[in-house]
DNA sequence: CGGCCATA
DNA sequence: TATGGCCGG
């Protein structure tokens, strides 16, 4: 899943997420419904479904995790992916077959009555159908939650409104955005920090802290552009390529001071890449949209119960406390220049 | 994943 | 009030 930085970056954690109050981000929406689909599932690994076994774990996340965040304050903006660019087949292609791979591992697992096994290979199967993209859209516009269609890959449009100034910073698990062009990306933007970790019977905890990284004060570290970082990527491997064997992060920036630019680089090594000007331009020059707003409305309620509860048998009453939580900030307008100006 | 209840 | 464990759908 994109590209690795987490051992080469300046990266500033926060004790908790409403140190951001007040502030708007963007979301990669695939990125956070996946994370909903894999980890909002019972302890065998079989995900919440609703009683016509349609699965339900990424309404709840999106419910719950939203409306709690916002409730700190902090208000996000949905970034949905467009179609793939076609150099990203390959990399689609793998993470299908390890999917594939992974539920005949589950099924394994459960076989074997291996509980906590099944769990995590489950978690490796999460599919995101058109379905579930149409009904947490559905979701956000009854919660008041702003979203956005990008053309090409979502971190690229939530790059763009960031730099634009229109968001404070682009919320995901992935560093892409940083090579996109976005000036602070955001990780765990979460509240309960406390996350089990995957061993073997025994209760372990790991704190996982909400954190900041900032494009400039890296490039700067760093000691590189953002389009010589671009060709750091490339040659570790992104979404559209493979990278050269023994390349890594920490050696690709070395290289790319000595040689200056990723052509330099393979002169160097005497090694080829594919198409390197054309993902560089997926990186630089991303196809975006402003076709957009980030104005927050009010929950339109019935259509959230109608949804949850009638349709998905949510609880009526953890519905109406989750959406009770939006009311007040939602009225609030986005002033997030003014607001920059401020601080 | 967050909510929420049992426990102390 | 704080923590851990289980439930939700």
């Amino acid at each position: 899943m994109g590209i690795n930085l987490r051992d080469i970056l300046v990266v500033h954690p926060e004790e908790d997420i409403g140190a951001w109050e007040g502030r708007v981000l963007a979301l990669d929406a695939y990125n956070t419904i996946y994370q909903y689909l894999s980890s909002i599932r019972q302890p065998d690994g079989t995900p919440l479904m609703d009683s016509q076994g349609r699965v339900t774990s990424h309404l709840s996340g999106v419910l719950y995790r939203t409306s709690s965040i916002m409730a700190k304050g902090v208000r996000m903006v949905f970034v949905f992916d467009g179609p793939p660019h076609p150099l990203k087949k390959e990399t689609l292609e793998t993470r299908r077959e390890v999917r594939e791979q992974a539920r005949k591992d589950w099924m394994a697992a459960l076989e074997e009555g291996d509980i906590e096994g099944a769990r995590m290979k489950a978690q490796q199967t999460s599919v995101l159908d058109k379905t579930m993209v149409a009904e947490v859209k559905d979701l956000l516009d009854a919660m008041g939650v702003p979203w956005v269609d990008a053309l090409g890959d979502g971190e690229a449009q939530a790059s763009y409104m960031n730099a634009k100034g229109d968001v404070w910073a682009v919320a995901s698990q992935d560093y892409d955005s940083l090579l996109f062009g976005s000036e602070l990306l955001v990780r765990n933007a979460t509240l309960s920090g406390r996350r089990k970790l995957p061993g073997r019977g025994r209760r372990e905890y790991v704190q996982v802290v909400p954190e900041r990284v900032d494009l400039r004060e890296n490039l700067k570290a760093m000691g590189l552009t953002r389009e010589q970082l671009v060709d750091a990527a490339i040659l570790v491997g992104t979404d559209f390529n493979r990278g050269i064997k023994g390349i890594g992060p920490k050696s690709a920036i070395k290289l790319l001071k000595a040689h200056r630019d990723l052509e330099g680089v393979l002169r160097f090594k005497d090694v080829e890449v594919e198409h390197a000007d054309e993902i560089r331009s997926i990186f630089l020059e991303p196809v975006v949209t402003d076709d957009y707003d980030t104005d927050f409305r009010r929950a339109d309620e019935s259509a959230a119960l109608r949804m949850l509860v009638d349709d998905h048998q949510f609880s009526e009453s953890r519905v109406l406390s989750a959406l009770k939580k939006l009311e007040v900030k939602a009225a609030e307008p986005t002033q997030q220049r003014s607001l920059d100006a401020f601080l």
